[in-house]
RNA sequence: GCCCCUGUGGCGGAAUUGGUAGACGCGCCUGACUCAAAAUCAGGUACCGCAAGGUGUGCUGGUUCGAGUCCGGCCAGGGGCACCA
C-alpha cells in the first residue's frame, strides 16, 4: 500500500492536549455520581503535600492511578477518582520563617500552581470533590472526630519524649536533628518529656495484626512490615526481689518483661531504662548516676540513634535476687539501650544468647554463662566470646531445666514462677506484649489542626463545645521567634471555660499531619456534607478504596494509622467498615543520574549536554562547555539537583509522552530511571502511532463485518485479540510495563500487516485493518488519552474515545491449532517439534525420537525416560 | 543496630510462576532515502569461537528429568525506623 505518511503531519501534543482536556471537562465525564447504579470502583492515589511544584514521583503515581481509573471506566464501572491536598505541615512554617510568607498564603498559592500542573497531565480526576486538609471546612470535622474519639475512650494523655532544642526553646522533629544537634541553633539536643495527646492505637494491636491476613490485595512486603511494626511477642513478666539494703528508698522488687525466660540461669545483670522510676530514685542519691542519666538524654529519640549509639551502662549499686536462688545476686545497671516504652522498662540480661547483652557484659567485665547448647556441641567445650548464640538447642547449666528444649524450658519457668506467690502475687505472669506504641498526635506547631481542648485551672481538661467548632487557626501570627506561634499569640488562647465560665486557655498544640491523612479517603465520598465528616450511607457505598496507590515509604505509619482511624470512625459511627484500603500498590521512586562540575557542585540535568552514547558518554555544561562528571543514579532530589521538571517535559513532548515513558520499561513497584533517550523513545512511539493510525484511516473497506476472513486478516485479528487479552490482564494486575510491551508488539504487527497489504486490500483484510486500528486506539487510551482522542477522530469516529467501552474479546482467536514444543536431551535444548495442540503423548514421543538432533545426542542408545509436559516441553533422559 | 527489599546482555527489563533465558524498549552496527543532516524504513545485536560447538541469570552448595524461579550459606546495593510527608 502506498503509505503517504510523508504527507501526514506530526502529532502536535501542545495543541491537542489542552483541546481534549477542555472537551472532557465540558462533557463532565469524570464527575462521579453518588447514586449511579453501576458497580463502583474507587481508585485513589496518595494525595500530595503542596510543596509548590509537582515532581516526577507525582507524575508516575498519578499516571498509574489514571490508567486504572480510565480502564475501569471503560469496563463500565462507576469510578471515583478524586484528588486533594495534604496541606498542613512543617515546610509551610519553614517558608514563613525563611521567606516571611504566611503559611496559609504559601500553601494556597502552591495548591493553585500544582493543580494547574496536574490538570496539564490529563488526569481523569473529579475535581469537584477536591479537599485541602488546612481548610476549616475539612479540619472542623477532624476536631469533631477527636472529641468523639475522646468520648469513646480512644484518646489519652501521656508523657512522651521529644527532641528539645535548649537554645531555641523548641521541639524538634527527628529530621531537624542533625548529628545530635538542632538544625538551626546547632545546640546539643536533649530529650524532654511533654504531656501529650495520644490515640489509643495499641488497644487495636491484636486486631490490626490479625486483620493483615484479610488484606490479600496488599503487597506481602507491606503486610510483613506492619506485622513487625506491631511486634507481638509472648513472654513472661517476672518480679525480681531487691536487696532493700541497696535500694534508694526501700524498694522491694523490680518487675521485668522477658521473651526468653528459658535463659534465666544465664542471667548476669539487670538493666533499667534511664527514665525508669527506680533509676530516678537512685539518681537522687547518686550524683554520678544522675550525670550518667543526664548524658543519656542527649541521645536522640529515634530508634536508629538509640540502637547505633555505643552501649553504655552505670551500676546503681542495687542488687536483685535470682527468682530461683535466694543466694544469687545480680547487679542492677541503668543502660542507655533500654526503652521505658517497651515492656516494663527493665530487663534481665543473658549475655550468652543476646548480642546486645553480650556487648554490654564484655564492656563491663561481667562474664557470661551459656545455657542453650547448639545441637552437636560438647557442653564441656562450648563457650561464647564475641558472638551470642540465639539459635535452637537444649538447655544446660540450668539446674532443673537441663535437657529441655527452649520451648519446654520457657513453659517450665513460667509454670514454676506462676505458682510462686511471694508478696501475695505470683512472681511470674505470662504476658503478650506489643512493640506498637500509642500514637502521639500533639505537635507544638502552628500549621496544623488545632486540638479542640480547653484547659481550666478549676475544671481541668475540658473539651471544646461542639457548637464552637471549628476551632480556627488565627491568621495574625508571627514567626519572628522560635517556638509555637499559637503560644505567643496575645489573645487566641484566652477563652472562657465552657463548664465554669472562668478564665481558661486553649490547647495550643496542633495535630500530627498523619491525622489529616488518616480519613481524607472517606471525606472524598461526600465532601459536601457540612454537618459531619462523612455521610455514612454514602461512605459505605464507596468504601473501601478498591485500589490505593502510593510510595512504599508510607508502608507503615500512614497505612497503619489509617487502618486504626477507620476502626475508630466505625466505633464512633462515621463509617461502617474496619479496613479502608482493599487493594494497595506501592510504586517505586523516580531516579536520575547525578552530575557535578569541576568544583564538585551538583548540576541540574537541564544545564548539561551529553555527548556520545553507551560507555563513552561524556557531559559538559551547556553554557560554557565545562566538563561535567557523571555520578551515580539516585532518587530525584533538590539537594543533588538531579531533578527533571514535569512542566518542561510536558511543554516539549506533551503529557502523553511523559505518561507513556513513566509506564514503560521498569516494573511499577521498582525504581524507574529517568533518561532523555527513554523520553525520546516514548515520543517517537507517539509519532509512530499517529502515522500508523493515519495509514489505517486511509484504508477503504466495507462498513459491515465480512462473513469470513482470509489468512492475512485472521493473523492480524489474532494479534489484536492477543494484545487485548494481555493488556486487559496486565492493567488489572497493574503490570504497566508489560502493557507497554504488548502495545509495541501489536503496533508492530499492525504495521507489518499494512506493509504487506496490496494497494486495494481485499474487503475482509481492509475490515480487519480498520478494526485493528480501532482496538489499538482503545487499548492505549488509558495510558495516552489525548493522543487516543486525536486518533479516534482521525479514524472518523465522533464522540470521545474516553467514553467508549473496552473492546470485546473474541476468545476463539486466542487458540492455536498446533504447538511447537522445545525438545531437550538431559535438560539441554536440542531441537523442537510442532504437533497438533491435542496430540497424545506417545505420538509426541515418537516425533521427538525421530528428530535428527535427538538421534545424534542419543548416539544409538535408547533413552531411559521421555518426559512430555503437554503444551510445554519434552525432555529425553539418556 | 533492628526490620524489609533487590541482584538477568552495553542499559531498563521479559520469562505462561519449576519447562525454549534475553519478549518489548533504549543504545549500538550495517544498508536504503538525502548534496548533507534529522526524521523514517529494512536488517543485525548475550558472551567465547572462522565453524562445529561451548558458556551464561551476584557468588557458593543442594533438591529435581529440568532451576533465573525452590532450599542452605555468603557477597553487593537500596528502603523504613514512630515529630519529614
Amino acid at each position: 500500500m502506498t503509505a503517504d505518511s510523508s504527507k501526514t503531519e506530526r502529532y502536535n501534543a501542545r495543541a491537542a492536549e489542552p483541546k481534549w482536556q477542555k472537551a472532557w471537562d465540558e462533557a463532565g465525564i469524570y464527575a462521579a455520581k453518588n447514586d449511579d447504579p453501576r458497580p463502583k470502583y474507587y481508585v485513589l492515589e496518595m494525595f500530595p503535600y503542596p510543596s509548590g511544584r509537582i515532581h516526577m514521583g507525582h507524575v508516575r503515581n498519578y499516571t498509574m492511578g489514571d490508567v486504572v481509573a480510565r480502564f475501569k471506566s471503560a469496563m463500565n464501572m462507576n469510578v471515583l477518582h478524586p484528588m486533594g491536598w495534604d496541606a498542613f505541615g512543617m515546610p509551610a512554617e519553614n517558608a514563613a520563617i525563611d521567606r516571611k510568607v504566611h503559611p496559609k498564603e504559601w500553601t494556597y498559592a502552591n495548591i493553585a500552581a500544582m493543580k494547574k500542573q496536574l490538570q496539564s497531565m490529563g488526569l481523569s480526576l473529579d475535581w469537584a470533590r477536591e479537599v485541602a486538609t488546612c481548610d476549616p471546612s475539612y479540619y472542623r470535622h477532624q476536631q469533631k472526630m477527636f472529641l468523639d474519639f475522646l468520648k469513646a475512650g480512644l484518646v489519652a494523655r501521656e508523657y512522651r519524649k521529644v527532641n528539645w532544642d535548649p537554645v531555641d526553646n523548641t521541639v524538634l522533629a527527628n529530621e531537624q536533628v542533625i548529628d545530635g544537634r538542632g538544625w538551626r541553633s546547632g545546640a546539643l539536643v536533649e530529650q524532654r518529656d511533654l504531656y501529650q495527646w495520644v490515640f489509643k492505637i495499641s488497644d487495636y494491636s491484636q486486631e490490626l495484626l490479625e486483620a493483615l491476613d484479610t488484606l490479600d490485595r496488599w503487597p506481602e512486603k507491606v503486610r510483613l512490615m506492619q506485622k513487625n511494626w506491631i511486634g507481638r511477642s509472648e513472654g513472661l513478666l517476672v518480679r525480681f526481689m531487691l536487696d532493700t539494703a541497696t535500694t534508694p528508698s526501700g524498694e522491694t522488687e523490680l518487675e521485668i518483661f522477658t521473651t526468653r525466660p528459658d535463659t534465666l540461669f544465664g542471667a548476669k545483670f539487670m538493666a533499667l531504662a534511664p527514665d525508669h522510676p527506680l533509676a530516678t530514685a537512685a539518681a537522687a542519691k547518686n550524683p554520678k548516676l544522675a550525670a550518667f542519666i543526664e548524658e543519656c538524654k542527649h541521645l536522640g529519640t529515634s530508634q536508629e540513634a538509640i540502637d547505633t549509639a555505643e552501649k553504655m551502662g552505670f551500676d546503681t549499686g542495687i542488687r536483685a535476687t535470682h527468682p530461683f536462688d535466694p543466694s544469687w545476686k545480680l547487679p542492677v545497671y541503668v543502660a542507655n539501650f533500654i526503652l521505658m516504652d517497651y515492656g516494663t522498662g527493665a530487663i534481665f540480661g543473658c549475655p550468652a544468647h543476646d548480642q546486645r547483652d553480650l556487648d554490654f557484659v564484655n564492656k563491663y567485665g561481667l562474664g557470661n554463662t551459656p545455657v542453650v547448647l547448639p545441637p552437636g556441641q560438647d557442653p564441656a567445650t562450648f563457650v561464647i566470646t564475641d558472638t551470642a548464640y540465639d539459635g535452637t538447642g537444649t538447655l544446660f547449666n540450668s539446674r532443673f531445666l537441663d535437657g529441655m528444649t527452649i520451648e519446654q524450658a520457657k513453659d517450665e519457668v513460667a509454670r514454676r514462677l506462676e505458682k510462686d506467690t511471694r508478696g501475695n502475687r505470683p512472681v511470674g505472669a505470662r504476658q503478650v506484649n506489643y512493640r506498637l506504641r500509642d500514637w502521639g498526635i500533639s505537635r507544638q506547631r502552628y500549621w496544623g489542626c488545632p486540638i479542640p481542648i480547653i484547659h481550666c485551672d478549676k475544671c481541668g481538661v475540658v473539651p471544646a463545645p461542639i457548637e464552637s467548632l471549628p476551632v480556627k487557626l488565627p491568621d495574625d501570627v508571627t514567626f519572628d521567634r522560635p517556638g509555637n506561634p499559637l503560644d505567643h499569640h496575645p489573645t487566641w488562647k484566652n477563652v472562657k471555660c465552657p463548664t465554669c465560665d472562668g478564665p481558661a486557655r486553649r490547647e495550643t498544640d496542633t495535630m500530627d499531619t498523619f491525622v489529616d491523612s488518616s480519613w481524607y479517603f472517606a471525606r472524598f465520598t461526600d465532601p459536601w456534607n457540612e454537618k459531619a465528616p462523612t455521610t455514612p450511607a454514602v461512605a459505605n457505598e464507596w468504601m473501601p478504596v478498591d485500589q490505593y496507590i502510593g510510595g512504599i515509604e508510607h508502608a507503615i505509619l500512614h497505612l497503619l494509622y489509617s487502618r486504626f482511624f477507620t476502626r475508630a470512625m466505625k466505633k464512633t459511627g462515621h463509617i461502617g467498615m474496619d479496613e479502608p484500603f482493599a487493594g494497595l500498590f506501592t510504586q517505586g521512586m523516580v531516579v536520575h543520574e547525578t552530575y557535578r562540575d569541576q568544583a564538585g557542585n551538583w548540576v541540574e540535568p537541564a544545564n548539561i549536554t551529553i555527548d556520545g552514547m553507551g560507555e563513552t558518554r561524556t557531559a559538559k555544561l551547556t553554557t560554557t562547555g565545562e566538563p561535567i562528571e557523571i555520578g551515580s543514579i539516585e532518587k530525584m532530589s533538590k539537594s543533588k539537583k538531579n531533578t527533571v521538571d514535569p512542566d518542561d517535559i510536558i511543554a516539549s513532548y506533551g503529557a502523553d509522552t511523559a505518561r507513556w515513558f513513566m509506564l514503560s520499561d521498569s516494573p511499577p513497584e521498582r525504581d524507574v530511571i529517568w533518561t532523555e533517550e527513554g523520553v525520546q523513545g516514548a515520543w517517537r512511539f507517539v509519532q509512530r502511532l499517529w502515522r500508523l493510525v493515519g495509514e489505517v484511516a486511509d484504508v477503504t473497506g466495507p462498513q459491515s463485518r465480512p462473513e469470513t476472513f482470509g489468512p492475512e486478516a485472521q493473523k492480524l485479528r489474532k494479534a489484536a485479540h492477543r494484545a487485548l487479552n494481555n493488556v486487559s490482564e496486565d492493567i488489572s494486575r497493574l503490570r504497566f510495563n508489560r502493557c507497554v510491551a504488548h502495545l509495541y508488539e501489536f503496533a508492530n504487527a499492525l504495521s507489518d500487516s499494512i506493509g504487506s497489504a496490496e494497494t486495494a486490500p481485499t474487503p475482509d483484510f481492509a475490515f480487519a485493518l480498520r478494526e485493528a486500528g480501532d482496538i489499538l486506539v482503545r487499548l492505549f487510551q488509558p495510558m495516552m488519552p489525548h493522543l487516543a482522542e486525536e486518533c479516534w477522530a482521525a479514524l472518523g469516529h465522533t464522540g470521545l474515545v474516553a467514553t467508549v467501552p473496552w473492546p470485546q474479546l473474541e476468545a476463539a482467536l486466542l487458540v492455536e491449532n498446533t504447538v511447537t514444543l522445545p525438545v531437550q536431551v538431559n535438560g539441554k535444548k536440542r531441537g523442537e517439534v510442532t504437533v497438533a495442540r491435542d496430540a497424545a503423548n506417545p505420538e509426541i514421543e515418537a516425533a521427538v525420537l525421530a528428530l535428527d538432533e535427538v538421534k545424534k545426542a542419543l548416539d544409538g542408545k535408547s533413552p531411559k525416560k521421555v518426559i512430555v509436559v503437554p503444551q510445554r516441553i519434552v525432555n529425553v533422559v539418556a
